[in-house]
DNA sequence: TTGAAAGCGATACCAC
DNA sequence: GTGGTATCGCTTTCAA
């Protein structure tokens, strides 16, 4: 246990037990290598010198495996957290990363312009990356390409050449716009997350929908509208507000935006179930019975959403995390890049009802 | 982008541009060391030939610094984003991490005997390590003390020579028991996720609470056991229930052995909120006014339970969070080993009410 | 079985 | 500014 002087290495042991450095190595790599009396006495040796294995870092270099692979966010580290849907795809990876002893590297990435996000890219010891909510054009992106290194997308890729798991986001948001249309609703407000930037709040205007660099975004908006200007509803009649970002208690603020006004909606459609329930809280706040007053409908499914009773279309976001992660940890030999749409399905339950006359 | 070929590596570059390994290396690490002219050419050599920059394993063993720090779990990974409280913990190693630009490896562990738990420890490439409930036994924790690596501990560790950050689970479990006790109950049952070992549910002896290995779940009980003897309650009179896992569900169908039952207890502790609301729900589900018929008390306080008006212990799980990264992103110079002891609060909200006559 | 030698890809130090 | 040189700690042929 010398805790002083330098940190042991495999050659110490080695000099010590009065073998080569293969040896000892062999004694932790591949036991069948040597026999058991030798690699009991070099585990020995091992512990009394205070060397507690060959160095993680080393080893990934000569061998040229990470034992890791990377989850890259634009949002806040913490904020992959903070999400319910975002968690529910995280136990995916986790799940078929834990199956092969592969670790997960969480890697925080600030929005285009804020800081520095290049450097945790860079320096991410991984073999391979899964990306997550990142913008379009975010510098970091064309980074994590060049490291060429296996990847795999859940944004809608302006690039088909990364492969790419998710799902129809915009005709899944039809779903909901639909099922809104049907039960006769025509004044309609939609919540977001954020459109032109994250922290600002606040009704967005056309072109600013359209800018928004989150391609899930646009695409469940487009499919909104769809829907909507399908039913006979002119889009530039419908309410787009921005929470400034996706919480709860954010939507529920948010919402005044369009609930404490003259003409309010009888239908809100929110893109995110979390935005939903906010929107639920600032219903309840204002003793407005949803379901009947007004009807509220989210996305994702995510489990609280039961619970609230409300309705919202069911992605798979479990089966996301597993099949991205799958894709990453045995990347397919065909040519073909693997882009895979998952089902989503329209849940109703008592948050929709009927437009009141 | 000639994806042919080998590799390229800084060498490649240095001899495309006509300069030294060096220099190439200051390109991208020191910009300061070579001018401007200069090191656009060697980054476009580079864009040429594609070369990503330095290879992130090579200079994370030169360098001596991984930049991510290891979070260690003995539940499974996935289990990791279950819970909520779990994910209030993560959110404050995050929060500080993602400061630094380090980024953060979750490392799989199955519980001990269950498989492999330590090759991801071994090959992690990290700087620190975060231990998350580990119980005192596991094999890997001491592979994880003798890498050497700063190492902080939430679990209140058997080992006094470990950074520990936490709460006094004791303390202030008596708190959750002192108030049921006020409160007149005296056929109380206790929910906890699991004493033997993980899947298994049902009543526990008195023999299998004292002898699990989770410290944490040891003293939550005996600070119940505490403020309930305190109070004239036989403590083997107190049926203590495991839900076989921390989830919701498991611990509602677990509440049918005291809640089926002849002399159904007035008043629920539950060592952690999931398990509190799935006891709830159980009551929900047979007709029970919470808060009159029964009383049911958490632990955690994680979001869930506020919006549910559960009666509960307040820890600061994001703090926690926080300072454990700090300690291990900062490992502090002097002698003594940090043990820090954050402070709690009981959170009395609408699921306890007075002992029914 | 065991050992010697050749890298894996990069960075730090030190003269020039 | 720049370019050698040593080294980081290990794994892997390949021959003995």
């Amino acid at each position: 246990m010398d805790s002083r002087g330098k940190r042991a290495t495999l050659q110490t042991v080695a000099d010590a037990v009065g073998v080569s450095r293969t040896t000892v190595s062999n004694a932790y790599g591949r036991p069948d290598q040597l026999n058991k009396d030798l690699r009991e006495r070099i585990f020995e040796a091992a512990r009394r010198l205070g060397y507690s294995g060959p160095d993680a870092t080393a080893r990934s270099l000569r061998r040229g495996r990470a034992g890791a692979i990377g989850l890259v966010f634009t949002e806040t580290l913490s904020y992959a957290f903070a999400d319910p849907y975002s968690v529910g795809f995280l136990r995916g990876v986790a799940e078929v990363a834990e199956a092969s002893g592969t670790g997960l590297l969480l890697i925080p990435m600030p929005p285009a312009g804020g800081g520095d996000s290049e450097t945790a890219v860079r320096n991410a010891v991984v073999d391979g990356f899964c990306l997550y909510c990142v913008p379009k054009g975010h510098p970091a992106k064309e980074l994590i390409r060049a490291r060429g290194l296996p990847l795999v997308t859940t944004d809608e890729s302006d690039d088909p050449s990364i492969p790419y798991v998710g799902i129809d986001e915009r005709a899944s948001a039809r779903l909901a716009g639909e099922h809104i249309a049907r039960l006769g609703h025509r004044r309609v407000a939609v919540m977001v997350d954020h459109v032109v930037g994250p922290g600002v709040s606040g009704p967005a205007s056309l072109d600013e929908q359209l800018a928004s660099d989150c391609a899930d975004l646009r695409g469940r908006l487009a499919g909104y509208r769809d829907a909507l200007e399908e039913a006979g509803v002119d889009w530039s009649s419908v309410r787009v507000v921005a929470a400034g970002r996706n919480s709860r208690s954010a939507s529920a603020s948010a919402a005044a935006h369009f609930l404490d006004v003259a003409e309010r909606p009888t239908a809100v459609l929110a893109i995110g179930d979390v935005l939903a329930l906010g929107v639920l809280d600032a219903c309840e706040q204002r003793g407005l019975a949803v379901g009947r007053d007004i009807s509220v409908a989210g996305f994702d499914d995510v489990p609280e959403a039961g619970r609230a009773r409300l309705t919202t279309v069911r992605q798979p976001m479990g089966e996301k995390g597993r099949l991205a992660g799958r894709l990453l940890l045995e990347p397919p030999e065909e040519e073909k890049v693997p882009r895979i749409k998952l089902p989503t399905e329209l849940v109703v339950r008592a948050t929709t009802g009927p437009a009141p006359h």
